[in-house]
DNA sequence: GTCTATAGCAGGATAGAC
DNA sequence: GTCTATCCTGCTATAGAC
């Protein structure tokens, strides 16, 4: 669809597929070059022909597969803005049902908060690129948005913690998946998920210490 | 201290802190025996010696640095129920303090997310021994805490997630601190510290559904 | 209980045929 | 671009001296 040329070379996309979805998983050191390849039904050399080693095939990970989608969040974050000023609720339901949304699947949403997660964990090369290209853009669009429902004297630094709190809880949600489910009994189907957009939203409408109620 | 004997063997135990600093900071997988053994100045063949291999190591660290930690908070939250049954904003403002001051030090209480964060995030066997050890023992005893002040009608599941919600910031704020401090320009520093427990405190006592306000 | 030495294997990377 | 064959490093684990 939105590749002009056919997407370059099906090896290196499909490599580029399994290594995510692999490191994702299992992080970066768990990851045999071998086990790649063989994922993706290709030889050996394969991944240093195309992106020259392992590491810098994790980088490309990052730069073809996570920023793309990273910045489609961004996009939709930008929607947002585009009618009347959204109000409070809008922006935090915004945030949640986008990130909830803006795969194209379960294991997508998934992988992508699994490998965010990593490398906020144990920050390497990879994140200086994330930072750049998605959290900080996307962090300033929400910041926009959500300013006029927040008391004016509030520190930029505190609008910053709660922005956290949310995103604490989009990642968690997605990368404790099995925890979640032993303790509440449900699978992650189209139903539960609906549920945890809800109570993320509410959760954290109410915890922010807006202007003037939930609903300005 | 607590322990009546000389906590076995030394070298035991510095493989155990060694073993348990690294495996946090980087992963199972991409720390080696011979990391471990050079940073505990011992020899490589000693983590087969004590403990059988490096899965196994592994495993230990679980049971014997990870566990008991985790058991010495279930200890501080069951004090809270000692006296007067607490109101809401006790037992919130408990969970959070206690997770972050029940440990040794501010790399202690990194070191025990991380590796929690690990183990959720990537199943295996250590999840289990931490779950039914100290997961589930714990959220009961919130629960039981909470309850009270929630709706009679609200579903255990839906409570669930409640307390998945300020788990999820107590994680995050302990494991993603580069991004928290290129946000907010702050160290983690004892003031900071106390102004993460105070924010997530308030953050969490107004996302809960509280029968009469945050004060009951 | 601690060490050295080494077996045995899996890893990333590369050379060179096709 | 893709493959086979191979190099070489670094790994876990173990045997056996002390």
């Amino acid at each position: 669809m939105n590749q002009t040329q056919p997407d370059h070379d099906p090896t290196r996309e499909r490599i580029l597929d399994e290594a995510e979805r692999l490191f994702a998983e299992k992080g970066f050191a768990a990851v045999s070059v071998r086990e790649i390849t063989a994922a993706a039904h290709c030889n050996l050399a394969a991944v240093n022909y195309h992106f020259g080693g392992k590491q810098a095939l994790y980088l490309d990970v990052f730069r073809h597969r996570w920023l793309p989608r990273a910045q489609k969040v961004g996009e939709r974050l930008k929607d947002l803005a585009k009618g009347e000023p959204p109000t409070a609720e809008e922006v935090v339901r915004g945030i949640t049902g986008i990130f909830f949304s803006a795969f194209a699947s379960e294991q997508e949403r998934q992988r992508h908060a699994m490998l965010m997660m990593r490398e906020l964990s144990q920050p390497g090369e990879a994140l200086e690129l994330v930072f750049k290209e998605a959290i900080r853009p996307n962090f300033e669009i929400i910041m926009r948005l959500l300013k006029p429902h927040l008391p004016p004297q509030l520190e930029t630094q505190k609008i910053f913690l709660y922005l956290f709190s949310i995103f604490a809880q989009l990642i968690y949600f997605n990368m404790a998946r099995l925890p979640v489910m032993r303790a509440t009994g449900r699978e992650y189907d189209e139903a539960f998920v609906a549920e945890l957009v809800g109570h993320i939203t509410d959760f954290s409408l109410n915890g922010l210490p807006l202007r003037s109620g939930p609903n300005t």
